[in-house]
DNA sequence: TCAAAAGTGTTCGCGGTACACCCATGA
DNA sequence: TCATGGGTGTACCGCGAACACTTTTGA
């Protein structure tokens, strides 16, 4: 431990963002020991007069647009005193994504990686990167953090597209319509898109109602009990 | 800040136990400034050689016997550089549980503080306590964290009436065998109790399966799909 | 007129709530 | 035998999955 027990805190993000058909996470390579060449998580110090949150915010802006980060949200701390080489560092990890019609311009020591083909990554950082996935998948089926991922206006098949890249598995666009409509997340913007070059139907377009997090999905279990009378 | 960018890092543990009819907290008084008088919530600095969930079961040893606390896990990052006075610490929060049954001995400055009534307490030690309290309402709808709040054999009353007081409203007892049985997180013991001063059938007593965590109610939302003809 | 893609209608089943009813005990 | 509390049976309903069918376009 450094004198009289100070640690040095970082605030790291994993900053996800569709492309293709897969995650994408954004890493910069490490140029000096320890572990060069390595791939690292954005982040850095905490600052003297900012929280872990505004630290996060402060060293991404140095990778990317800050503009372009739709959501950012407090994941975890990491603080095995071996997670690397001394002096000690604890880091708190956030989860931020880019919405995928966003292409920021990046530094050159700085890529998207594909989440199925991670590059050598440095330190802890790519347990980090699958907590980070793990969060996101979890609060797609819950929440409206999809958002974040998609562009302003879309069709269902685009947004079927990115949840099924998200999940890894395949979405019923017919479904993910009606779950999300139902529950009041997407909302019909009267416009349509025109069909592919092998014909089809015009898509109506989409937006999300609310770009800010929220659960759409209160647990049914043991929630309280309704008005007398009211069954069901 | 401190030299070099170098912060104090404590770790802070919420932790609640079902008193009565409502949750109650354990805090301990300060006996000395800052915040002399006020209450705040154990912990304290992180060592040399532990991560930071080692540490906030070492000092919680210093209050509580360890072995009382069922179930411990991780609540987020207190890093506001003016949630206490300089120099500066960042708390990693945890939240601890303790069953109904335990009622261990306590220092003279540590005492269970119902969350409905609070008193002063130190620092954001307050806002920490409302995090837990949050925490725990909501895995309480989709989990078996019941375990760690419950006996280790009770009858579906006496569970019924713990849920009660963790969630704040009435929680039918019917409904709460069904949906626990379901799940296979309650199992019968062959045992009854036998019934009160009034009469009435005498309770078949449970116990938790299980004594870890588990999501019990995957969300039905958005799950991959099943195998072909499979409805419903 | 045909293929392709979008979107709707319908059925199914799970799971949680509500509520009526039955069971076992003490007074 | 009655009050009291425990436990079960049953109906209802929201909601997500599956899948057949209709709609609208380009070739």
């Amino acid at each position: 431990m450094e004198p009289e027990g100070l640690v040095a805190h970082d605030a790291l993000a994993v900053v996800l963002r569709i492309t293709g058909a897969v995650p994408s996470v954004l890493l910069w390579q490490r140029a000096r020991e320890p572990q060069a060449g390595r791939w690292a998580l954005p982040g850095g110090r905490l600052g003297a007069e900012e929280d872990v949150e505004a630290s996060v915010r402060r060293h991404l802006a140095e990778k990317v647009d800050l503009a372009e980060v739709a959501h950012v949200e407090q994941l975890a701390v990491f603080s095995d005193p071996h997670r690397g080489p001394a002096p000690r560092r604890v880091a708190t990890a956030f989860l931020g994504l880019v919405p995928t019609d966003a292409d920021p311009a990046l530094p050159g020591d700085t890529a998207w990686h594909r989440v199925d083909a991670l590059p050598d990554t440095a330190f802890d950082h790519g347990e980090i990167t699958r907590a980070g996935i793990d969060r996101l998948r979890a609060k797609l089926s819950y929440t409206n953090i999809g958002f974040a991922l998609a562009p302003d206006e879309f069709t269902v098949s685009e947004l079927r597209d990115l949840y099924a890249a998200a999940l890894g598995h395949r979405v019923s666009a017919t479904n993910l319509q009606r779950v999300l409509t139902r529950r009041g997340v997407l909302v019909p913007t009267g416009a349509t898109a025109a069909p592919g070059p092998s014909g089809g139907r015009p898509a109506a377009r989409f937006r999300f109602g609310e770009h800010v997090l929220r659960v759409t999905d209160p647990f049914a279990a043991l929630r309280p009990p309704g008005p007398p009378g009211v069954t069901g």
